[in-house]
DNA sequence: GTCTATAATTTGATAGAC
DNA sequence: GTCTATCAAATTATAGAC
């Protein structure tokens, strides 16, 4: 059996990286749930709570798939090629964009502490591709390529999305990989 | 003098770039300008109406800009490079992401009407660039290049609002910029 | 853990006076 | 055009029973 707090957190997430974070009310999760919105209280005790605890959830499972998915890469052109496959099963399995690209959308209208979460998931993010990156080029250079390569993923997560085409992700990350020559 | 529709339009895209369209208030719009909430339904009757009118003036705006930067570009880098600086601006004068890159993450939360006009906009962003790269290239590519290419604009810009750093704009920008080798 | 009940506030929206 | 007045609904959150 799933715990309340798992479903609670399931049913958060969705509709969170569908509408965002003002768009979601605890009503409407304890709804989902099967139970009353004040039961929502005794797991979090606040919205910034639940917030912080579906980024740290995502961010965990985030790398953990990424872990996976290059387990058994070696080239840098495989590493980013792990990356670009983990963003893109975000898009695909759950049909929406990343939570984390939402609430960094969202950043100046929420609480500090969250959006501080969500910016510690992109320096994680920007340091895994920066170290996936060729040993030879210069770390600054690294850097820069890290930062356009998360920019153009999660870019092409909300164009993909508005568009409601899929493939407008897997055109943009092809080209991208295409354009570095790894 | 300003009228007043005019100053609750400025007042709600600020609010909306910085928040998102569910974080937005009539009320708050009205404060702002001096006026009653009520007043606000004088100009617009329903929020999505106000969310129209401001995608649209924003995307008026936005290729009129884009029209005066490409004025006397000729080559497609020159044409990319106006692109790009149109994009730029909005971060650089405004400090806040593009107004359609926030309601395209917010998609599935707005009226049907408000998240197609912003998909229009997408549709207008990628057929402009991918009219302006090189002709020689085949139709299909281009289309994909001018994907890739507002994708990571969109998340570039995403991406220095939640790491409250400007540069990480301008060095995915240049980084993607330098990889085109147009 | 989950409930009922409720407080305090905010929201989008309308009617009708001036 | 802007106002007062108001509505119905929704929101986050708390107190306290079971």
């Amino acid at each position: 059996m799933t715990e309340t707090v798992d479903l609670l957190m399931d049913a958060a997430e969705s509709a969170m990286r569908q509408r965002g974070y003002h768009a979601v009310s605890f009503r409407e999760l304890a709804d989902d749930v099967g139970i009353k919105s004040a039961s929502v209280h005794y797991y979090f005790p606040q919205k910034e709570d639940l917030g912080l605890a579906l980024v740290r959830r995502y961010s965990a499972q985030f790398f953990a798939d990424l872990e996976v998915r290059s387990a058994r890469a070696v080239t840098p052109a495989d590493l980013i090629a792990a990356f670009c496959d983990t963003y893109r099963q975000a898009l695909i399995q759950a049909d929406k964009i990343c939570l984390c690209g939402m609430l960094g959308a969202e950043t100046c209208g929420l609480p500090l502490e969250l959006s501080t979460a969500v910016a510690e998931f992109f320096d994680a993010n920007i340091d895994w591709v920066s170290k996936a990156l060729p040993k030879g080029t210069k770390s600054s250079v690294r850097r820069a390529k890290a930062e356009q390569i998360v920019a153009t993923l999660q870019g092409a997560l909300m164009l993909a999305t508005s568009l409601r085409n899929h493939k407008v992700f897997d055109r943009a990350a092809k080209a991208m990989t295409l354009d570095m020559a790894l």
